[in-house]
DNA sequence: TATTGTTATACTCTATAACTATA
DNA sequence: TATAGTTATAGAGTATAACAATA
């Protein structure tokens, strides 16, 4: 309990006795991506989550505010401050819906179609640039493994 | 930029848009595996951070803070409060190190590798249950593109 | 009564700067 | 001067409850 001990040699792989985790393996992939996929969208002065919705909003004009944030897998209320953010850029409108007066339909501006564009253009730039050190072959892989598992997945 | 919307019939894959990335994937992957890699832990009052804290120190005794800290990728000042509670719960030490007083050798006691060996058990039991979904080939393909990526990735 | 968007709030995570004690 | 651990703090991110308007 009061041990005193040597200052062993450490130098890397202190991690080694996790990695055997696939999820830990995922873990420190994701850290990676998201760090540089960071950095590509500081161009736009967009977050990833504000990529995302200005993305599906692009792709999906109409939808509402709970339809986008279950779709993000984020919470109504933390929505809020992010449809905020591109409607005061004007990228994106909150539309009154005829039918009910409650919703807002989500609709992409010209400015936001438009930046939507390049900052998709340069997302997939940044994929193919990281992901350069994987074959065709594995990127492949990859997402069909990711997909299949996150369809299959019982949780 | 008024314009009244029709509200369309919105159902599943919303996020369609998005899934050609594959970090998009990744973080839809992980986020299932933390969500039953966090109530796997429940069970041992620990999180993922903490559980890899404690396994490390029962792997590599002796490493200093900062060295833990480097391995899991947090900053220092942030490992002290895991750091606290570890050693608050009596399944590590800070042992104080001879050759220079500023460190601390951080140790785990019988009660932490018993704790993690039960913890590790639990993690191994539930990755072959979460990834079952997957072939045993598939499983190895993606720890292998995972830490092929991690390790040649250009940053 | 239930739902949509919203506000408020609290809790965690993460990053930075500065302090102390040691080297 | 530099480093290890620590403290304080501020900014994100996330989750919950409750409200107003509307259905």
């Amino acid at each position: 309990m009061d041990a005193i001990a040597e200052a062993p040699d450490q130098t890397a792989e202190t991690d080694r006795h996790l990695s055997a985790f696939i999820g830990y393996a995922m873990k420190r992939a994701l850290s990676i991506v998201q760090a540089d996929f960071a950095r590509t969208l500081a161009d736009y002065d967009l977050r990833a989550v504000s990529f995302s919705a200005l993305s599906i909003i692009v792709g999906e004009p109409g939808l509402t505010q709970t339809q986008l944030a279950d779709a993000l897998q984020i919470e109504r209320s933390n929505l809020v401050t992010i449809i905020d953010e591109l409607a005061g850029r004007n990228l994106i409108i909150r539309a009154p819906v005829a039918q009910d007066r409650r919703r807002h339909a989500l609709m992409p501006t010209t400015a936001g179609k438009q930046l939507a564009a390049a900052a998709q253009a340069s997302a997939i730039d940044h994929e193919r640039r990281l992901f350069a050190c994987l074959t065709e072959g594995e990127r492949a892989e990859l997402q069909r493994i990711l997909r299949k598992f996150r369809k299959e997945a019982v949780v």
